[in-house]
RNA sequence: UGCGGGGUGGAGCAGUCUGGUAGCUCGUCGGGCUCAUAACCCGAAGGUCGUCGGUUCGAAUCCGGCCCCCGCGACCA
């Protein structure tokens, strides 16, 4: 029944930071992605995770007073629960602490190094912990007391001791290979801006990357030399190949070649250098084929600035899915913020934006026609006549498969978002037009009524359908508020055709779908 | 210094790659309807598209100069 398999992932986020804003706005975009995906009949792999080594976070456990492994488990249920609350379907959720990812680390560096491709060497250099990072002294900064600091996070460095050898990745000769890799594969790095920095940045040449560390071992240890373990990216991308059964010789075995490549890895645009640039080197090495998209989505900014809580405009996902609920939290972020730009979000746009869209538009609709089906067809779906078939909401609705199609395989979720919109507001429109309540008093009118009642009870129906993969929630409710069970739909094109809707079906008004918003009214207490 | 993003009616954005009457949401003003969540529908006002110059029959869109804002620091996508 599948059309094949359709994988990708989030990023495998550190452990150290709660999820936050950002990390499920990556989250909820690839979850979205997962629900078109399947509903369009594709066998979904979505990986997320939780990146768990290195000596940052054995230091934060060391404060905690905690075993490494204890302060890690501890956090697992932050990750789970948040995930949950925003109706995350991910198919595996990768802990790099987990024996399977070890085995994967092992073995995919272990080919490296029979390939040939790693070499033991010292640097020269300074560290800088919190990077995890080695710089040449001419890239290094100064703070006022003349220390040396790292140019990235400012903290002073530490110069490595000569003779401390760690094992390097020959990433220096993959710079003409990843750059004809570029130019064969346009699509690799979204969005364009993002692929250009690339370029530029791996034109201006590569060095060898250390791939080890020796001077703590909370990670996993090098198969051919024990005393080093995996640094972080060495390990933490090795995760999404984890999280579909690479290096699984058991259930899963044979999954991997299945699967792999992947689709997409949806990244912040922070970390798109780690995916474009090391990864795909990574793999060529492997002599595995590489993922088809990296997609470096944009950051989320309060009042034009970087969100932070030392500024007062930490706001978490659970205050907003408090105030909005998880439908119109997931609907806001993936509509009014176009997937790859960096967007400004406020309270008060997103309440605007549910009054606007969700509340006015989309939930009044289903108030308004829901209860004209109970007025006048005592809440059964009219028998449409045959003229029903041709309308003006039926034309839009023709049309929408395709141009919501082309944008989700896109990720433009706003034009997607607005493709369906248009047709609620087309709906609205044409119930204006046809004043059902002014046919309801002609009897001699009662076919016409049916009509206008099933054409804009149908256009509730596939308005509910394309905006299920946003708000599952509420798209299930008004599915089965039209009798229908939206679970039921396995192919989103035959579903989506106009007239699918079975007269006689029961349907019930119900509370509204999105109660209006008060902004006034809304109990900040974020602080 | 450097790298990147951006400056479009009161607010937030799209349009810029592939030049051709400037579009969307909100807000404002006027009108209509009554099925509906003070919702819905119609109409109107409001922009020399940061700035200077160039190319062109024609530039928000292409080219060059300049000005301003933001990110590349922080719990971080």
């Amino acid at each position: 029944m599948s059309k094949g398999t359709y994988a990708f992932t989030t990023p495998i986020y550190y452990v150290n930071a709660a999820p936050h804003l950002g990390t499920a706005y990556t989250t909820i975009a690839a979850d979205c992605v997962a629900r078109y995906q399947r509903m369009n009949g594709y066998d979904v792999a979505f990986v997320t995770g939780m990146d768990e080594h290195g000596q940052k976070v054995a230091d934060t456990a060391a404060e905690k007073g905690m075993a490494p492994q204890e302060w890690c488990d501890s956090m697992e249920p932050a990750f789970r629960d948040a995930w949950e609350m925003l109706g995350i379907t991910y198919t595996d959720f990768v802990r790099t602490t987990e024996p399977r990812q070890h085995r994967t680390v092992q073995k995919f560096w272990q080919d490296l190094y029979d390939k040939g491709w790693l070499y033991k060497g010292s640097y020269e250099g300074w560290y800088c912990v919190h990077e995890e990072t080695y710089y040449a002294e001419s890239d290094l900064e100064q703070n006022e007391e003349g220390q040396f600091v790292c140019p990235d996070c400012k903290r002073p460095v530490q110069l490595m001791a000569s003779g401390e050898e760690n094992w390097f990745f020959k990433l220096s000769e993959f710079q003409q290979p990843l750059l004809d890799f570029y130019r064969e594969n346009p699509d690799f790095i979204r969005p364009e801006t993002r692929r250009n920095e690339i370029v530029t940045f791996v034109e201006g040449g590569l060095k060898d990357l250390s791939i080890s560390r020796s001077t703590f071992d909370w990670g996993v240890p090098l198969p051919f030399d024990e005393g080093h373990v995996a640094y972080v990216w060495a390990d933490a991308l090795l995760a999404y190949i984890t999280g579909i059964g690479y290096a699984d010789d058991g259930e899963r075995a044979g999954e991997f070649e299945h699967r792999w490549p992947m689709q997409y890895h949806f990244v912040g645009k922070d970390i798109t250098r780690f995916h474009c640039v090391i990864w795909p080197a990574m793999l060529m090495a492997a002599g595995l084929p590489v993922t088809h998209t990296v997609f470096g989505h944009g950051f989320l900014l309060t009042k034009g600035e970087k969100m932070s809580k030392s500024k007062g405009n930490g706001l978490q996902p659970a205050d907003l899915v408090r105030i909005f609920g998880v439908d119109a939290y997931r609907y806001y972020f993936l509509s009014d913020v176009q997937f790859g730009h960096d967007g400004n979000i406020s309270m008060e746009r997103m309440v605007q934006v549910y009054n606007a869209d969700l509340a006015n538009t989309w939930g009044n609709l289903c108030s308004r026609v829901f209860n004209m089906t109970g007025k006048y067809f005592e809440g059964k779906v009219p028998q449409a006549p045959a003229s029903s078939q041709d309308n003006p909401l039926a034309d839009i609705a023709r049309d929408l498969y395709d141009t919501y199609t082309a944008c989700m395989n896109d990720v433009d979720f706003t034009g997607a978002v607005n493709a369906v919109q248009k047709l609620a507001g087309a709906a609205n429109h044409y119930v204006e037009d046809c004043a059902p309540w002014n046919l309801a008093k002609d009897e001699a009118k009662a076919d016409e009524l049916a009509a206008v009642i099933y054409n804009a009870l149908e256009a509730c129906r596939i308005i509910a359908l394309f905006l299920a993969p946003f708000m599952p929630q509420t798209s299930a409710e008004a599915y089965r508020r039209l009798g229908l069970d939206l679970d039921a739909v396995t192919d989103l094109q035959t579903e989506g055709v106009w007239g699918k809707l079975p007269a006689g079906n029961d349907v019930e008004k119900g509370d509204p779908l999105f109660p209006r918003l008060d902004l006034d009214a809304i109990d900040l207490d974020v602080e």
